[in-house]
DNA sequence: ATTTTTTACTTAATCGTTTAAACACTATAT
DNA sequence: ATATAGTGTTTAAACGATTAAGTAAAAAAT
């Protein structure tokens, strides 16, 4: 790479000091009585000699880099996808630049993801933790690193949170199902301690449990074999002698997963079982069978993060943190009423 | 934020230069002469004081970033998400760390996050370039800041590149509709003149015309206004006095609303018309006729991209660009032959 | 005993910025 | 005539790291 400009350069070349061409390129004339005409020519000289400050000085000097940490599970998954972009859109707004890491629900990737970037000097986080990184959470907290958790977050740990009303969703879906009269509604969910799975799996429990009549029928499944688990579940669920006949699924991966196994069977939505989705997807609108989903709001989850984030960042220390759950919203089509 | 932990901290507290400090910590010891008691004693506070190396610092000084920047059209395309995410296995195997934006497709913004980005001292781009952006890319050429373009190029630029060898895509495609007996085959394409979609438009042509008694039909939507686009012209493709009878789709996002258009009139795949895809997607493992599709290669796509990358950066003067046009495969479903 | 070599460290310059403080003028006020 | 204010600019330190060159003391060689 060709040696880059510099301030030196400019000032060589007009034959001034840097801190004079720092101070008009800065437009810091005023303060720094610059005079009019040696400043012309130093503006002139930089555009000529493509002049592009090196931000990694100017954060150096400053301490503020102008960036935000991205950690999610993996940004090939497209509700991950969607939150990176308007997040992306927000900081963009901001002057802030977005550096981007998956963690694959992995703690110690995730952990060596915050190292490396808390030595890129990030100005703050924004994080959907993964199971078991309570640590590095506690880790930012101590350091005074501004930080928003998205999507998840840990009760015992007071932190700034912007997610979804897991609970509500999840009931208000059971309820549906219920009140469209299917009586065998199964769950599939991650085999997950983290809280929007928790309360995902709650919410269905105490939707369930509102009526008598019925059983609450939960199978995790683990996130490094989705695939196979979740045929052998709902395999072994819908070929009992009582089989389900509805299914609630936790998460868009588990969607489409167990879609496409219900395809390969040949198994019938809703006729042989009604499905509920959780998120949005392409693919939703594509199964032969409209699908209902929950609808989660995922643009303002990442808008208010950012908010929140540069919020914290401009001014860390407050007492208070801010917790936020936003209300999914159920879409109903076809695939959770009886044909 | 508290105040980082330097160097100069870990000197202060053990009572030594930094240089000393600085040594040990990257293992200069020997080339050093560092005494091993005092060697002991540096590593300990170091890990005492949890101290992390400032990365803007060190680059500063080095001049390399270890960082990438990714260009992208819309990070929350499935397409390119993917894509992103093996650019950042990739990056992170070889220590560096990336940086993304997206361009919508338009050429201001890609000049403004490639000046970001190299104020920001990326070590080298990748690129999935925009119509409209040869002077940018011409300006990181005479800057000779490595980079490397994907999924397009520009045939009157010499760079490195790795893309798809989408002329023999498209007319593999096309020739696979006429073998299954379609006469009447349209395309959807974007209005572009990038090199993507003019060999894929070409090749589809070139197919159709080796057989005399078929007629090209091609349709340009616009990027900004698909949705509509699409409804406007398979509309009338359909309902011509000699509708056609099967449609060959340019990208996934063309897919897509196209497919969805069929199934929001109602027209059945394949028996009102066949249909062809361009790019993965679970979208279409779920409808309700298996698609064939034109199967990029993107993981690697990806992985020459961030191979030839790093190649450059590590010895930027070369007389010759790397091109690389990988093949791409047609997965044969249902959808494509008369029922 | 003196020189040389080796060992174990420190000093200081540097990367590209920013910015308070110092400096050298000119213009105005006393 | 002389102090004071105003103007336009430079100097130099700092951010946090790296590293060539310098230094001082101990060990080895003469």
């Amino acid at each position: 790479m060709s040696k880059k400009v510099s301030l030196k350069d400019i000032a060589k070349a007009v034959g001034v000091s840097t801190a004079l061409v720092s101070y008009v390129l800065n437009n810091k004339e005023k303060e720094a009585r610059v005079g009019k005409d040696i400043a012309a020519v130093i503006r002139k000289k930089a555009v000529e000699l493509h002049y592009q400050p090196n931000q990694l000085a100017k954060s150096l000097k400053s301490g503020k880099s102008f960036t935000i940490g991205l950690i999610v599970a993996d940004i090939s998954n497209p509700f991950f996808a969607n939150i990176a972009r308007t997040i992306e859109d927000e900081a963009k707004k901001n002057n802030y630049t977005v550096i981007f890491g998956s963690s694959d629900e992995n703690a110690e990737k995730s952990l060596d993801l915050i190292e490396v970037l808390v030595k890129r000097q990030v100005d703050g986080f924004i994080i959907a933790p993964t199971e078991g990184s309570e640590e590095q959470i506690n880790y930012l907290k101590r350091s005074n690193i501004p930080f928003v958790l998205i999507d998840r977050y840990f009760p015992s740990i007071q932190t700034n949170y912007v997610a979804t009303a897991n609970f509500q969703a999840a009931s208000q879906a059971t309820r549906h199902l219920i009140a469209n009269g299917f009586k065998r509604i199964a769950m599939i969910a991650y085999k997950s301690k983290l809280i929007h799975m928790r309360e995902r799996i709650d919410g269905y429990r105490t939707a369930i449990k509102e009526n008598g009549a019925l059983k609450p029928i939960v199978q995790e499944v683990n996130y490094s074999s989705v695939g196979s688990d979740i045929q052998e579940k709902i395999g072994k669920m819908l070929a009992a002698k009582q089989p389900i006949d509805a299914l609630l699924f936790a998460t868009n991966t588990l969607s489409i997963h167990g879609l496409k196994y219900l395809n390969s069977k040949h198994f019938k939505v809703p006729e042989d079982v009604a499905v509920v989705c959780f998120d949005e997807s392409d693919a939703f609108d594509f199964f032969y069978c409209p699908l209902t989903y929950v609808k989660q709001p995922l643009v303002e989850v990442a808008q208010q993060a950012v908010t929140i984030l540069i919020d914290r960042i401009n001014q860390p220390i407050r007492e208070t943190e801010e917790q936020v759950l936003l209300t999914s919203s159920l879409v109903v089509k076809a695939s959770s009423s009886h044909p």
